[in-house]
DNA sequence: TATGAATGAGATTTCATTCAT
DNA sequence: AATGAATGAAATCTCATTCAT
């Protein structure tokens, strides 16, 4: 009962929801809420099927989870996009410029990009968590970005085009990480941003 | 022995198979394959459970006779389209309305929207009902686009945009429309394709 | 509405249940009672599944049915049989072998063998229908075997052998036949019959 | 953590396979393939209908299974017949005496009887099942039959009489075995032996 | 804390039986 | 007399959840 082992064991305890949670969120995203066994999420966590409801109290716990862990850095970034955006002091190519980045970010290093196919596939089953999803992360980010647009415009910075529309070309570009792993031929982020920047400065 | 009687029976008969597909696509589209249940289809298309298995020998094959069923007249329609840029003589402007306008026609006519949210809620567990959908949907209806729009500026007609882009922002269109029953605050298609419009045109 | 038509009609009408009976048996005896299913035997009688009811009032009694009609030639050859071996002014040499002629007979000429089959497998199930037979077939069968070899050994036409093993060597034959579609390997009635009378007789 | 308990708690999860073979064999005997229900065989056995599903992954597998279990005794005691007339030391009269004995023993120690009738009934269903027995148990056993006889005879302590017709005696047996708890009035094992004996020796 | 055997409710699927034509 | 679409009860099989160890 040294310290260390006990540590260890500690740490194990502690990194067991987050590894349900990942064995978790691959299946669900692979094959739905309904058709992913508890069975397959414990066998890839490498625990026994019991294991789990020591940490969710059931498979519908564990999946509301899995979203909001999943979604929590995109809460986060979102959140510090705001904040950098009502400094007025830098222009709006360059905040343009630090939109692009997050979410580049956001799509490339965090599973949103899989829990947002996951959420529409869901969505007649829980709708809760799509609205929780729309007031968290889709209306912020939306507004954030309208108003970069807005300002850019106003200042000369950006052709004036309908903030509605980019708005609508930035969230297309959501859906398509998203679904690139499921359709093929739709440009690279890298690409959709750059060419979308052209459309705006022109 | 009546014969309007009886015509009045084997229409029922004949009508059947497409009462079966509304029905069983209503709630595919709203609980996803795994989650709705045969008995949930029977009620809604007002027969009995057994009646579904008269007509189709397992809920997968209902599940694809939906989709085929739903995505045919998209795939008539593209075909059209095909037929139409094939021939030289039209403007390209011309060409990229009659595109417009027949795209915002499956999306409101016909219900390819609900199941392009369906094929990517399922392209986990039928992978190849989504590889039938890329072949004979989505490729066929980006090379006419992309034609279009490289003719247009070849021809002066379209600001040098890459045509790619252009390509994915329609696409934009489509999946906004699959989901616009999900997520509000997109704009809606006409607003979105005017603008595109403008984009390309200036 | 001549008489032909109608004789025709009425033939067609009086052959029905004897169809139906020849269809269900062979799938009777192929698959067992609960393993046949009723739009086999429909089918392979060529008629509809619905007409099977007009004969028929259930898959029950059609299954009654089908024993009784295909045992019925083997009660009247084995009354037949007794009715001989109750002159007693035939030597038992000759009755013996218008018994194994008579049994041969059955076992080829009448679906007996296979009913027997049947019969087996059924007999957890049916329990009454294996008394009935124990009681119109198989005793009497038995009773006129022994009878005839009793009295053969009596006058000295055979060797002094348990009556009983002969018995159980002439019903070993029964049980052979109705199984041989089965198993290989077992001699043919012929051979059987000639090797059970150089046992007998030596 | 207490050993005892545990081992108790295991003895169980391995008991439990065999358990459920003999609960479904009595079943399957009883009524046959098709009209057993898993749920009067989890009855039986003493679990819920579930619990089948941990140890046997269909209906179809189990039926298998309990095929091969009833009769494995049987093919080792045909197998160590085979090696003990293959050493050429002993008297056929002996051999045969000990193949008698042999028989007696599968037949009323084993569950062979009963099962031949289960196979007997599923043939039609289940031709692969009907094949592996052939090779396993049918045609070795009576090759072994077949051998002692023939050398007996040629060594002068059987009256020369067809082999063919001695082994289908005693395939004879086999049967009546399988059906006495079927038809009554069939000799015993025991009197068939010794009269069949005497057939033989004379 | 962790296991995994066991459960049983609920899903899909089958098929004997009915009945309008 | 004949049809075959429709039914619904009953079977097989699945899997989230529990609990003794």
């Amino acid at each position: 009962m040294d310290k260390t082992c006990k540590s260890l064991f500690r740490r194990r305890k502690e990194a067991r929801p987050g590894e349900l949670i990942c064995a978790a969120r691959d299946i669900f995203v692979e094959k739905g809420f309904a058709a992913t066994r508890l069975d397959d999420v414990a066998t890839r966590a490498g625990v026994s099927k019991g294991t789990i409801y020591l940490y969710f109290e059931s498979k519908e716990v564990l999946f509301k989870a899995v979203i909001e862990a999943g979604l929590a850095p995109a809460i986060e970034t979102i959140e510090a996009l705001a904040a950098l955006a009502a400094k007025i002091d830098r222009p709006a190519i360059e905040l343009l410029r630090s939109y692009c980045e997050a979410w580049q970010h956001i799509m490339r290093e965090t599973p949103m990009a899989s829990l947002l196919k996951l959420l529409v596939a869901e969505s007649g089953n829980f709708p809760e968590v799509v609205h929780w999803f729309a007031d968290s992360v889709e209306r912020p980010a939306k507004t954030v970005m309208t108003n970069i647009v807005a300002a850019g415009i106003t200042c000369g910075d950006f052709r004036p085009i309908n903030t509605e529309i980019v708005a609508g070309m930035f969230f297309s570009l959501m859906w398509q990480c998203a679904f690139d792993k499921v359709w093929c031929g739709l440009p690279s982020p890298e690409r959709f941003l750059k060419e979308a920047f052209d459309v705006l400065v022109s």
